[in-house]
DNA sequence: ATGCATGAGTT
DNA sequence: ACTCATGCATA
C-alpha cells in the first residue's frame, strides 16, 4: 500500500547536510536492485526516519486536460508547497529569436505563436526585513583569477540549437518602489573599486527585434569587435545579445563578482533582494559558464548587470539588507545512478534521445530503475545537449583571432563525451 | 561544478 | 509527456 498521501514535513528550514540515508530503493515492486541506484535522504522531516517514501506516483498528466482554469494539485509528493516568492517572474521581452546563428529569424516559417496574456507582477515579496540586517559577509579574499577556458572567442558561429521557439512567462521585473535598492553588501575589505574597462557607451543597435520578413533572409548584425574605442558596448544595451556579447559578459561579470569577493550565492541572494528574483548559486554558477540556454542567459544578464553595477557603485556601502528565507521545500532526494548503469544510460541515448514510454519502461527494468528516474534522466540528458556549452572549441584565450585562415567557417558539431573539464 | 529533481507551461 | 528554467544535494 503505497500511502504518501501527506507526510508530515518540517517547513523549518532546518538544512541538515547531514544524515544522508542510503538505502536500496526499488520501485516499489519488491525487487532488489542490489545496487543499481541509492537514494540519499537528507531532509529532517519527522516521523520515520528511514526514509521509507514511496514514489511511484507521479502526478504528471493529471492535469494538462483543464479547462482554462487552475488545478490545485497537492496533498502529496515530498514537497510541502510553500509560498516561496513566486519569482518566478521576471524580466521582460528577451525575445530569443535567434537561437546561435546570428540570423533573427530561423528560415523556415517557424510557428511563432505565443501569447503572452500572462502578465503576473508579483508583488507578493514578503517583506522580510524584519530588522534582521544581517547578512554573512564570507571573507571572502581572492583577487586571483583568469582563466577563460570556456568558449573560445571565436566568432559565434555555433551551436544551431534548434529552439522548439516555445517560449511562455513573458516575464517583467518589478522595480522596487524607491528605497532600498540594494541587495549586497559591503564587500569584504578591499573595496577597490578598480572600474577601469567600464565604458558605459550605449550604442543600441536599434536594428533587430522586430522586423523579419518571413521571405528572404537579409542582414544579421555584424559581430561586435572589441576594438576598444568605439564600436557597441555588449552591457548596458537590452537588446538581444550576440552570443558572443553572453560569453563577454559572463566572463566579465565574474571576473568582478570575484574581484569585489561575492560569491555565486551572495549574488543569487542579492538579486532576490534588488528584483524580487532569487536565484541558487547553481543558476549563477550556470550562467557563468554559459551553462544556460541562450534565451535564459538573455533573461538573466540584464539583472545581473544591474547587480555589477549596484556593485561596483556600492563599493563599500553597507547598505545590507533583508535576505529572503529560506523555503521549506523539500524533495525526493537523489538518486545516484550507478556508473555502469549511466554508461548503459548513455549508450541508449547516443541511438535515441527521446525513447517512448515503452522505451523507458523497459529500459527502467532492465536496469532496475525507477521509470521516472530514467525519464528524467533523458529530460536532463537533452537539457545538456541543449545548452551553450563549448562544443570543444577550446583555443588558446591569447591569440583570438587566431581564426584567420583556417577554419572551415563553420562550428564542428557539438559532440560530447568526454570535454576537458572546462574551468 | 554538476547530477538528479520539481514544476509551470506547452504540445 | 515534453521542454525549460531552476535548484537541492553532492562530488
Amino acid at each position: 500500500m503505497a500511502t504518501a498521501a501527506s507526510n508530515p514535513y518540517l517547513p523549518n528550514n532546518s538544512i541538515h547536510t547531514s544524515g544522508s540515508i542510503v538505502h536500496s530503493d526499488s520501485g516499489g515492486g519488491g525487487m532488489q536492485p542490489g545496487s543499481a541506484a541509492v537514494t540519499s535522504v537528507s531532509v529532517g522531516y519527522r516521523g520515520d526516519p528511514t526514509a521509507k517514501m514511496v514514489q511511484s506516483d507521479f502526478m504528471q498528466g493529471a492535469m494538462a486536460a483543464s479547462n482554462g482554469g487552475h488545478m490545485l494539485s497537492h496533498a502529496h509528493q515530498w514537497v510541502t508547497a510553500l509560498p516561496h516568492a513566486a519569482a518566478a517572474a521576471a524580466v521582460a521581452a528577451a525575445e530569443a529569436g535567434s537561437p546561435w546563428s546570428s540570423s533573427p529569424v530561423g528560415m523556415t516559417g517557424s510557428p511563432q505563436h505565443q501569447q503572452q496574456q500572462d502578465i503576473k507582477n508579483n508583488s507578493g515579496r514578503d517583506d522580510l526585513h524584519t530588522g534582521t540586517a544581517l547578512h554573512h559577509r564570507p571573507p571572502h579574499l581572492g583577487p586571483h583569477q583568469g582563466h577563460p577556458g570556456a568558449w573560445g572567442a571565436t566568432t559565434a558561429a555555433h551551436i544551431p540549437s534548434i529552439a522548439g521557439g516555445q517560449q511562455q512567462q513573458s516575464l517583467i521585473y518589478s522595480q522596487p518602489g524607491g528605497f532600498t535598492v540594494n541587495g549586497m553588501l559591503s564587500p569584504p575589505g578591499s573595496q577597490s573599486l578598480v572600474h577601469p574597462g567600464l565604458v558605459r557607451g550605449d550604442t543600441p543597435e536599434l536594428d533587430h527585434g522586430s522586423h523579419h520578413h518571413h521571405h528572404h533572409h537579409q542582414h544579421q548584425h555584424h559581430q561586435q569587435h572589441h576594438g576598444g574605442v568605439n564600436s557597441h558596448d555588449p552591457h548596458s544595451d537590452e537588446d538581444t545579445p550576440t552570443s558572443d556579447d553572453l560569453e563577454q559578459f559572463a566572463k566579465q561579470f565574474k571576473q568582478r563578482r570575484i574581484k569585489l569577493g561575492f560569491t555565486q550565492a551572495d549574488v543569487g541572494l542579492a538579486l532576490g533582494t534588488l528584483y524580487g528574483n532569487v536565484f541558487s548559486q547553481t543558476t549563477i554558477c550556470r550562467f557563468e559558464a554559459l551553462q544556460l540556454s541562450f534565451k535564459n542567459m538573455c533573461k538573466l544578464k540584464p539583472l545581473l548587470n544591474k547587480w555589477l553595477e549596484e556593485a561596483d557603485s556600492t563599493t563599500g556601502s553597507p547598505t545590507s539588507i533583508d535576505k529572503i528565507a529560506a523555503q521549506g521545500r523539500k524533495r525526493k532526494k537523489r538518486t545516484s545512478i550507478e556508473v555502469s548503469v549511466k554508461g548503459a544510460l548513455e549508450s541508449h541515448f547516443l541511438k535515441c534521445p527521446k525513447p517512448s514510454a515503452q522505451e523507458i519502461t523497459s529500459l527502467a527494468d532492465s536496469l532496475q530503475l525507477e521509470k521516472e528516474v530514467v525519464r528524467v534522466w533523458f529530460c536532463n540528458r537533452r537539457q545538456k545537449e541543449k545548452r551553450m556549452t563549448p562544443p570543444g572549441v577550446q583555443q588558446t584565450p591569447d591569440d583570438v583571432y587566431s581564426q584567420v585562415g583556417n577554419v572551415s567557417a563553420d562550428t564542428p558539431p557539438p559532440h560530447h563525451g568526454l570535454q576537458t573539464s572546462v574551468q
